[in-house]
DNA sequence: CGCGGGCTCACCCGGTTGGGGGATTGTGGG
DNA sequence: CCCACAATCCCCCAACCGGGTGAGCCCGCG
């Protein structure tokens, strides 16, 4: 598992694996590189300090795989990830964390990312994961694994006690996913304010949510499947 | 990189791991149950021949980690995974395949397992694959993470050039969209709820909106199409 | 005919939110 | 070297929101 297979085709041998990085910090930056360059079948070619920089020096170094920090000044690791997506769509991109702070990861996947790993990740594991997203895989520590693969679990969640509103209700929920204020869905459906306010508690036990955003971001997610 | 910890807690040694299997084909059953057992810490508690039996059995067996065949007969592997997961919430469940082929990874993962390895996986990687999971892990080969990870690219298509949100602006808005509250969302990013709304400030404006509510439905909207 | 449920409205209250001001630090571009 | 701007934090204040409680009205169903 992740145990990245021994380099299928045998001939890459030859030239060493070209590996770009983006990282802003420069003493990070410059020992990853020397790590990089340290492994025999390795080099660094391209060690960028900005995601402005990546965009615009990467792809003319043509790299076989890209370390990414996902922490950077202004233009962030995922927005870099993406723009380098779509000038290097076959370029597998691995993004580095120091903490693997919850929501980042599923942006960063959801950008284009191929890997996941954490900074303290140590060198021959590193190594192992960069032959591994080179050879098609998709690196990550075990407890990413778990939290991709818990997506999922939430994703199905079908055999749900599929909550029924009123007309009344529905009416106001699909007013509030247009992002309209109490007075405004009163406006529209011809009611009181407190009659909105009313009907939009009901919607909020049926949902088990306590705040509009929460009742839009569940009524949304439930129409998209 | 799925390497299995050593065993963080290394009081675990005392009793052996207990493995229940879910597999109809007897030959392979045996096998497996016998290879299992052969690990010095492990031992097979119960080797059901169908998801029917598995679902009657296991719970009483009180296994660490259920290994599954995915294609059994009336109740696939899937149907009985997601049964076993109600009866027990914690026991993590390992898919087994022959083929990785299909759609068959994703319904597997959605109905709660924590990991999918190919038959063929030799005995030293299934015994770190039992312990990655024990250990909160999630298992699976290089082609499936690759799979699941690209599964992710898809559902991420958005990209409005016009609105570009900073990296902290963009996670306080995910953040928005699961229904926190300003000060949930400054402690999972480790903000001042000031700063939160700062951010949330800029947001609105570069969205043209002005409630929590409309940016949920207009970055909602943005990333369905 | 009573009873529940949907729809309509009202009031209170404490907490949250949005919009308006700042201030400070650090960074990169010009 | 200066400016712009992201990022962090602070204060004020009016408005809004969510939760609780209650109360009429009308309809269908037993």
């Amino acid at each position: 598992m992740m145990t990245p297979a021994p380099s299928s085709s045998g001939a890459v041998a030859k030239a060493p694996l070209r590996v770009a990085l983006v990282e802003d910090q420069r003493d990070t930056r410059e020992s990853w590189s020397r790590l990089i360059s340290s492994f025999p079948d390795f080099t660094c070619v391209c060690a960028c300090a900005s995601g402005e920089e990546a965009v615009r020096v990467i792809p003319g170094a043509k790299p076989d795989v890209i370390l990414m920090d996902i922490f950077l000044p202004r233009m962030s690791g995922i927005e870099c990830t993406f723009r380098l997506k779509v000038l290097l769509p076959h370029t597998p991109i691995v993004m580095l964390t120091a903490h693997d702070e919850d929501e980042m990861v599923f942006l960063a996947l959801e950008s284009g990312a191929n890997g996941y790993l954490l900074k303290r990740t140590k060198p021959a594991d590193l190594r192992a994961s960069l032959l591994d997203v080179l050879s098609g895989g998709a690196p990550m520590t075990s407890e990413i694994a778990r939290r991709v693969i818990e997506s999922f679990r939430k994703k199905g969640p079908r055999r749900d006690e599929s909550v029924s509103l009123t007309a009344r209700e529905e009416e106001a929920v699909v007013l509030l996913t247009k992002g309209y204020s109490n007075k405004e869905i009163a406006d529209h459906l011809n009611l009181s304010i407190e009659t909105v306010r009313s009907h939009l508690k009901h919607v909020y036990e049926k949902l088990h949510v306590r705040s509009r955003a929460e009742a839009v971001a569940h009524y949304m997610s439930k129409r998209m499947e």
